[in-house]
DNA sequence: GTCTATAGATCGATAGAC
DNA sequence: GTCTATCGATCTATAGAC
């Protein structure tokens, strides 16, 4: 019995759990096919390019939340500490007080970080661009929104790892804590 | 023709660097055998645990190397701002500006995680701890000391994520001049 | 202690029926 | 569009000669 039909764009976010879980190398077109509920061949219907073109696919869809749910509101809300605030809040709910990792940073420590060399740094270019345009509004100079943009983004990644690394969460939400004393 | 006699040991060194790069899943035991020069039959001889005890090797083998050069200087400093700026120097070669992963960092983020949670968990605690002691040191009381030195690690942590995303070893150096500033 | 040969499982990817 | 069957390659691990 055939399955009723789908959008690519569908399975992504089961294939975005799948890659971040197990990462790119880990994650096996058996697994992706038991938690996408599709097999083989429907896969390869919806990405020709195998899996590369599935983590491309995801890389994609990541990047274009993060534009539309934590960068777009921060260069639109109009009170600059309102949109730093708003971001926290996104951040801490996205990552689970860093109990899921963020799939980018994870790609740009691993084996797949040459393969997407490209798509990884315009990620974490465009966070930090964002967030330095946010900043000169509250009334930093542009090198100075910069480089504490730059802390803001490390500072959220360094967290993840840790609090992963100590299955901890509270010691994400201190991080984010002392981020929101330096913005 | 066989080959010199080696210790196990010396064969670690090259095990760590292709876990580095290429992570757990994607460290193939015919990619380990060409950079260590060794073939399967000796790896086994060696690892009879295969993988995982070549991981678990390599951990242990960090975590020694840790203890000796990083946290060891850092007790035994008689003046603990010397002991932290030795640390961090040491921190900025070991790591080659960012250009070069935390093995246990990117093992925390993997799929390698559950498999190890309890050496990364000890490494990452210990680090914090020592840090943490040495602060003590320098006048906090225990409990921001314990912050301050879980800011520090997830600060690391964090500028090899930036600097391996922006292929930017200057990000990283900027890092550790913030934490500089702090300690 | 080191090697080659190979087992047995799983990999990514393809073909073709429906 | 989805499935099953299957390919050849590669994987981890083992066996046995030297």
């Amino acid at each position: 019995m055939p399955r009723i039909v789908r959008e690519r764009q569908d399975v992504i976010p089961a294939l975005a759990e799948v890659f971040r879980e197990h990462g790119f190398e880990g994650a096996s077109l058996s697994i992706i096919g038991e938690r996408t509920g599709l097999g083989k061949g429907s896969l390869y219907h919806f990405f020709p390019g195998g899996k590369d073109e599935m983590a491309a696919a995801v890389l994609a869809d990541v990047s274009a939340w993060f534009e539309g749910n934590m960068f777009e509101p921060l260069r639109s809300e109009e009170d600059p500490r309102k949109g730093l605030a708003r971001m926290l809040t996104a951040v801490e709910t996205y990552f689970q007080s860093g109990m899921r990792i963020c799939l980018v940073g994870a790609f740009a420590l691993g084996d797949a970080r040459d393969r997407f060399a490209e798509t990884i740094h315009v990620y974490f270019a465009a966070w930090r661009d964002a967030l330095a345009r946010t900043l000169v509004r509250t009334g930093l100079d542009r090198k100075a929104a910069r480089e504490r943009a730059e802390e803001i983004v490390a500072t959220i990644q360094g967290a993840i790892v840790l609090a992963r690394a100590l299955d901890d969460p509270a010691s994400f939400r201190r991080a984010m804590r002392r981020i929101r004393a330096i913005v």
